[in-house]
DNA sequence: GATGCCGGGGC
DNA sequence: GCCCCGGCATC
């Protein structure tokens, strides 16, 4: 179980927990996370109402036999859980960790196709799928996705008595805007991403005893609504975004093929996942940026992006600074338009590019022609070298 | 060996 | 952020 403090910051969990909670859900955590054991919280005064939190670990599975069987019982059970997690309002400062998030959500979706310990499988997974809305609560919890599943509860369209109907209006409106930024910052976003690195993407059924795999969202969302969900269709506002809770994206790499589905029909059909190459071409290197600039003006572009981007060196006259390279074209200076989505992208994914960068292509300058101010002022007129060269940096007064 | 500069550390 | 240096690649 993880400890109380962790679950602030980078844990999505925490994420998902931490900042303003009503009393109640503030409760229930403090609860929930005592009773961590259990992996089961209760919220104070209604203790129908219960929070399941994901501990990764093996020993979340064994908690909630009991609760389940409780649960299966009252009709508020899944209320409950909408109405203690709001995992919506600290999405908004899942921003600032989207890297840790796309990690732990790539991370969370592969554990949750792997299967589970014997001992984990009963009680949450598979809890059979003809109580929709138990099963849609309790596998939405511990199964599909792990710490997001959390939340889901207050979208789970689960048929639910009129009480529980009216509690958990309380809580919608909130998390229904607010889970939509959600399904875009772990459903949408990504994939883009992945897009851009040529992977086939997947969505995977993560219902219990259901692993198809469709390669298109809305077949993916299709097949959950009326295999799944299909239980009346009653709101069809709700369950079309609790479709997005019972998939997972997933892309070639990250499948291990033994791992295959039981559901046989393996569903990748060359028509409509035409297998697509193994990423760009190998020429291409991993980071646009760095290709470009490798590639079209190798010391210059790269220069002055790094003497910018890292130490700003008591730079050369500004004129200076622009003028060796001018690299009009350089992608630094790329249109606004896409500007600002592509920062985001790149800062995502920048870890492994870097590393890709460092540990594939030798990064080091060449050695330029031009004359350095070693060179022309000689090891005795260090004073009048430049700044970078006095610190055995790239030199910034007789850049390429 | 000289040179250029990256990566990292101290302040 | 400034300053410096170890260490590596290249010449």
């Amino acid at each position: 179980m993880m400890p109380n403090t962790r679950l602030g910051k980078r844990s999505p969990l925490g994420a998902l927990l931490g900042p303003p909670c009503p009393e109640a859900t503030r409760t229930s955590i403090a609860m929930a996370t005592v009773a961590g054991q259990q992996g089961i919280g209760r919220v104070r005064g209604h203790n129908d109402l219960k929070v399941y939190f994901q501990c990764g670990g093996a020993g979340d599975g064994q908690t909630d036999a009991t609760d389940r069987s409780a649960s299966s019982v009252s009709p508020s059970f899944v209320r409950s859980i909408s109405s203690c997690i709001d995992v919506p309002r600290s999405r908004t400062a899942q921003q600032e960790v989207d890297m840790d998030e796309l990690m732990a959500a790539m991370v969370l979706s592969s554990l949750s196709c792997s299967p589970p310990p014997p001992s984990q499988v009963p009680v949450h997974k598979d809890t059979p799928a003809p109580s929709v809305d138990l099963a849609a609560a309790d596998i939405s919890d511990s199964c599909s996705s792990g710490y997001w599943s959390v939340d889901r509860g207050p979208r789970s369209p689960a048929p639910s008595s009129p009480t529980t109907e009216a509690n958990g209006r309380l809580a919608t409106p909130t998390d229904e805007g607010l889970d939509m930024e959600l399904d875009q910052v772990l459903f949408e976003e990504p994939a883009p991403r992945k897009r851009r690195n040529s992977l086939k993407v997947a969505y995977r059924c993560l219902w219990p005893s259901c692993a198809k795999v469709l390669t298109s969202l809305v077949g993916i969302k299709r097949h959950i609504r009326t295999v799944h969900l299909s239980h009346g269709g009653e709101h069809e506002r709700c369950s079309r975004s609790e479709e997005d809770f019972y998939y997972s994206e997933i892309n070639q790499r990250d499948e291990s093929p033994p791992a295959a589905p039981p559901c046989g029909p393996a569903p990748f059909s060359p028509s409509t996942s035409p297998p697509s190459p193994p990423p760009p071409s190998p020429p291409s290197p991993p980071n646009p940026n760095c290709s470009t600039l490798s590639q079209s003006a190798p010391s210059p572009c790269s220069s002055s992006w790094q003497v910018q981007s890292e130490h700003s060196y008591q730079a050369p006259p500004p004129s200076l600074m622009v003028l060796p390279a001018a690299p009009t074209s350089c992608p630094l200076t790329a249109p606004p338009t896409t500007c600002s989505r592509q920062a985001f992208r790149v800062r995502s994914v920048s870890v492994g590019e870097q590393w890709l960068q460092h540990h594939s292509a030798p990064c080091r300058r060449i050695r330029s022609e031009a004359k350095k101010c070693r060179k022309v002022y000689g090891i005795e007129h260090r004073e009048l070298w430049c700044t970078a060269c006095r610190w055995k940096k790239a030199c910034q007064r007789f850049q390429d």
